[in-house]
DNA sequence: ATTACAATAGAATTTATATTCCAAATTAGA
DNA sequence: TCTAATTTGGAATATAAATTCTATTGTAAT
């Protein structure tokens, strides 16, 4: 009649959770709906009504029955039981564990994790306090006036480079990652002309090759927006409009939170100029 | 007839606790013992039936709708709430936060900013919270073993898969990116070699490629540890070790910075190993 | 296209849960 | 001690919630 088990029925959160996740793609359309509500939202699991999580998960109550059916309980209130369990479960008290992780000496995997989360977080909260709103709109408008928008960045800038390259291109403007594939940086930067603009990430080591080629642009009269680490890198005095971001580092490996935030801005502010 | 409100109804847990523990004085014998239960289950009072708490409260259930009238509650259902309240506010709930990020009202540049770094905060955070110490080390250990560490990602997650190449590589480990240069992403997998290790990088469009390639290499005997967004992400079934990362989104522009951040860790962690 | 099968929505039903009510018990004041 | 007011227990009731059932829709195979 009914769904035979393949397997034990889960006896606390966790096991329900892995369940969910192994029978996931054995499950009709409804109930992966189901279960990726359930995974996203466990407090309303627990302490909700059937009829209010059905309505906001966007199903019926009975398809909520079926799923719990589905994996060899009686009905939806045992599945409820373990998400309740959830919430008596570790409830942590909170530490200051900002402060404890500072003096921590240790270098453990999670320590390390830790250690540049907070610097992270510090970088972006010093970001997001010495930003000028001036520089964000010039810089977008720059972008958002620019026929092609060509993108720089080499070796530690790339990733933010190819993000950039990404993001903008999937939101419709016409792009250009200089890649260096096949070393043919020269010949992608001939490519720039004098309805585009260039946009050019370097830090400190500052690769030469990505100092001169904004140099070029910029005194051929081309638009620059730049983003790099330092008042005194070289791309300050090159580039129409220059962020100063500093990433957080921990043991001299800068983590890129800040710049990544700060290039997601961009393009997001850029989408929204060019929808109005 | 019933009982004036000498006072304003308690809208928290905290508020709650507060009335009782005000009241109890003038409260029936009956009442008291209702009172001392609450205080000291706050738990049974937040899910179990009025009938389950009656029967370890040794009351009657009538008594605990009175004890919820004597406070100026309709019934004991809004009592209730509150003690369900609780168990949410012990485990803060980054949704919320996120949602009214998400409805907060202006778009201009510098508020886009600010979204994507209290979204990228809140990534972090969570990031360090649900990271189990072992899964960190297992993955370190795995890419410590292997002779040449080879990258995966694509489109989305192609800045992760550089820069984790970038840094591995300039710490002096053997990696190889397959950056699909060419279209040549079959030839650049065929290299991965038995005493190898895959590291592949997958969100929410999950490249099918990335998807096939992961699986083969599992399935091949070969150590992968996976980055991907969600549980129910195709790499879960297909790693030795699969991370969950839910970076913060604004605008559905999914900001990496919580990845970027693990990748960090792991390339320093391994570092650290290495020069034991 | 046709059939067989599985999945689904929604109404109907059953079960459970909360609340009300009132008679009985208790307490306080005279 | 007697009376009136208050409190209490527990059955009766009303309300809400979970579950089942069935007609309908969707889907895969032939």
């Amino acid at each position: 009649m009914s769904n035979d088990e393949h397997t034990t029925l889960p006896k606390s959160y966790e096991e329900m959770v892995r369940e969910i996740s192994a029978q996931h793609d054995s499950l009709s359309k409804r109930l992966k709906q189901i279960a990726r509500y359930a995974l996203d939202n466990p407090n309303d699991f627990a302490l909700k009504t059937i009829a209010e999580i059905a309505k906001k998960a966007e199903v019926q109550p009975s398809a909520l029955v079926r799923f719990a059916k589905a994996f060899g309980f009686s009905g939806f209130t045992d599945v409820q039981r373990l998400f309740q369990q959830r919430l008596l479960e570790s409830r942590p008290s909170y530490d200051n564990r900002l402060q404890h992780l500072r003096e921590s000496s240790d270098n453990t995997p999670l320590d390390l994790l830790k250690k540049f989360a907070v610097a992270n977080t510090i970088a972006l909260e010093h970001l997001v306090e010495e930003m000028p709103e001036e520089k964000l709109k010039e810089a977008i408008r720059i972008l958002s006036d620019a026929e092609t928008i060509h993108v720089l960045g080499m070796r530690r800038s790339f990733p933010l480079a190819s993000m950039f390259y990404y993001s903008v291109t999937k939101m419709g403007h016409r792009a250009h990652l200089i890649d260096n594939v096949g070393g043919m940086h020269v010949e992608q930067q001939t490519n720039v002309g004098p309805r585009d603009a260039l946009i050019a990430f370097s830090f400190s080591g500052y690769t030469p090759y990505v100092t001169s080629a904004a140099e070029k642009t910029h005194h051929g009269g081309i638009p620059v927006v730049a983003i790099t680490d330092h008042l005194l890198s070289p791309l300050t005095h090159c580039s129409t409009v220059c962020f100063h971001v500093e990433d957080g580092a921990v043991h001299d490996f800068k983590s890129l939170g800040a710049s990544m935030c700060l290039v997601q801005a961009l393009v997001v502010g850029l989408g929204a100029v060019e929808t109005d």
